[in-house]
Formats: C-alpha cells, structure tokens, sequence
DNA sequence: GTATATGATTGACT
DNA sequence: AGTCAATCATATAC
C-alpha cells in the first residue's frame, strides 16, 4: 500500500496535482466550487498540445534522454515483472493446449490418404490396389487408375502450395511482430517472456487456419473416394481368355476347387486380374456350381474334353504323361457325360 | 424391358 | 485368413 502511495505520488506529480487533491475528497470539492481543476486540466491539455509542436529531434533528444537514464533499466525490469505477475498469470491458465486431437486425426487421414506424406505413399498404392480389384480389362481399371490418380495428386499439390503460403506467411508475420515488439521493448516494458507468448499467439492462429485447409482437404479426399468406390461397383466382365483360364483351372481340379496363393498368383498374372479377384472368382464359380450343377455339366464337358485334349498333347510331345487333370476323388460332384460329350 | 449372367461386397463361420 | 451364402449392381442376351 506504501509502496503503491508513493508511486501516484510520483506519478500525479507529474501531471501537476498534489499528494492532496487524490486523497481528500473533500478537497476536490472544495477546490471544484474553486475553478481551480479546470485550470490544472487546461494546463495538462496544453501539456499535450505542445507535445505535438514539438520538432522530431526534440521528442527524439528526450526519447533519448529517457533511455539512458541510470535508473531506466532498473524501472523496466519491474515493470515488466508486474506485468508478467498480472497480466501473464491472468491469461497462462488457458495458455496450456494440448496436442489437438482433431488436428491429429486430420493429420493421420492426410498421411494415409497420401496427400501429406511422401509422392508415392501408401494411398495411391491402394488407389491402385483398389483401381486393379475393380475388374474389367486391364486398359479401363489403369484408365479409372490414372484419373483418380491424376485427381489425387491435383488435391495434394493444392494443399501443399496452400500449406507452403500458410507457413510463409505465419514466418513473416512472426518475425514482424518480433521486430516490432524488440524495436518497442526499447521504449515499452516488453519481456522476451512476452514476445515467445504473443509468437505462440501467431502460431495457434496461424494452425488454426491450417486446420481449416487440412479439414476441407480431407474433405475432398473422401469425395473422390465416394466416387471412386461407386465407380467400383461399375462391374466389367473378364475376358474371354481370362474366363476360359479360370475354367479350365476349375474344372481340372473340380475336386479339390481351391486354389493356393501361388497358384492364385499365378492364374491372375496369367489372367490379367488381381488375386482378390481370382479368389472372388472361385468363391462365386463354386457356389454357383454346388447350387446347380445340372446348368454346369455343359461347361464342365467341353473343359473335360478341353483339358484331356491338352494333356494329350503334351504327353505326345513329352512323350511322358503329365497330366493337369486331378482324379476326382470326392469333391465336387463331377459331371457325367457320354463320350460324344452329351449329358 | 425383362431375364439371366457375373463380378463384387458383406456378414457369419471355422 | 479363407470360405460360404446371400445379396447387390451392373453387363449382356433376348
């Protein structure tokens, strides 16, 4: 409280008013009825006013003086421990934020989406794992492929060039407020503690706004994927080579239908599709055939007579049996058929 | 336009 | 993880 008496003290001083007039209230109305507090702010105004006709060098000579007064730096380091105490422990409480979760999420979808990780990140590869498992000839998945692809990369050079500018301009604004802030710590009681406070300010604005870029950029991301998906659905039949490899496999192991993963490797290399599509292929090839051989007895002769012709040949020209046919040894239900190929 | 064929998807099961 | 069974959605044949 002393303390705090004799800084008005000082500080009044300088406005002209005496210790008396702030203290006595009484005395305030006495000298109101006066006139005298109309004179004293006129003189304060007129203080003031000729502050402004004072010339540049002048008010630069008293800056001047000011700075290096003996006792200035002394004042200005309390000044700004006051203020740090005040001011700084009033607003630390909602200073603390933890690591946004949604701004991490965002972060997560972009990464794996492979907008904000490396060129050829994990989403295109599945974009063009998904692209291949969407059927139809090769030549049409890789053209869906190139589009979405050519979509994507579009996405992810906006986000980046937007990215870039965010940055950039939250550099140069920072670094603008810190230069202005360190060229007014010379006359204003501003502490380094302050400074990295009201940086800190710039940077969650600034990521703020980045998050807004990341939120509509996953947005679009997941439109093009809606749309992509649909166009997944666009079913194209295999070709009729592709067809008649998987049958030939089929009915040459009709009693054991199941193809290993080498062997599913190996028929969607020959086939020009993906494995998933192989395996989607046998799944459906032995359902539909346990629910109705009858319709399949047809094709499972003409593959028969097929597979027994090819292995024909190769024995002629080995001159040593290999055939591909498994004996059907209580699998599927083979079919029977007369020699002439007629059930 | 309708019926059928066919590739893909989904959920349950082992 | 691989498979089955039902189902969806589209392609194709008529």
């Amino acid at each position: 409280m002393d303390d705090q008496t004799r800084m008005m003290t000082g500080l009044t001083g300088l406005g002209g008013l005496q210790q008396a007039d702030v203290g006595d209230p009484d005395s305030v109305r006495k000298q109101q009825s006066l006139g005298q507090p109309q004179q004293d702010i006129g003189d304060i105004l007129q203080q003031i006013m000729a502050i402004t006709d004072e010339s540049l060098d002048e008010a630069q000579a008293r800056k001047h003086a000011l700075n290096c007064h003996r006792m200035k730096p002394a004042l200005f380091s309390v000044l700004c421990e006051i203020k740090e105490k005040t001011v700084l422990s009033i607003r630390g409480v909602q200073e603390e934020d933890p690591p946004d979760p949604q701004i991490m999420r965002l972060d997560n979808m972009l990464l794996a989406e492979g907008v904000s990780g490396p060129e050829k990140g994990g989403g295109s590869a599945a974009a063009a794992a998904a692209a291949a498992a969407a059927g139809g000839s090769p030549t049409d998945s890789s053209i869906e492929h190139s589009d979405y692809r050519a979509k994507l990369a579009q996405i992810r050079q906006i986000y980046h060039s937007e990215l870039e500018k965010y940055e950039q301009a939250c550099s140069e604004f920072t670094n603008h407020v810190m230069n202005l802030l360190r060229e007014q710590s010379r006359t204003r009681p501003i502490s380094p503690k302050e400074i990295e406070r009201m940086v800190a300010i710039i940077h969650r604005k600034f990521s703020s706004i980045q998050m807004q870029l990341k939120q509509s950029t996953c947005e679009a991301v997941m439109i093009l994927r809606s749309r992509f998906l649909d166009a997944r659905r666009k079913r194209r039949n295999f070709n009729k080579q592709a067809t008649e490899v998987l049958n030939e496999y089929f009915y040459s192991h009709l009693s054991n239908p199941y193809p290993s993963e080498e062997a599913k490797e190996e028929l969607a290399k020959k086939c020009g599709i993906t494995v998933s599509q192989v395996s989607n292929w046998f799944g459906n090839k032995r359902i539909r055939y346990k629910k109705n051989i009858g319709k399949f007895q047809e094709e499972a002769n003409l593959y028969a007579v097929k597979t027994a012709v090819d292995a024909a040949n190769v024995s002629a020209q080995a001159s040593q049996a290999n055939s591909p046919a498994t004996p059907n040894s209580g699998g599927y239900p083979a079919p029977c058929y007369t020699p002439d190929g007629r059930l």
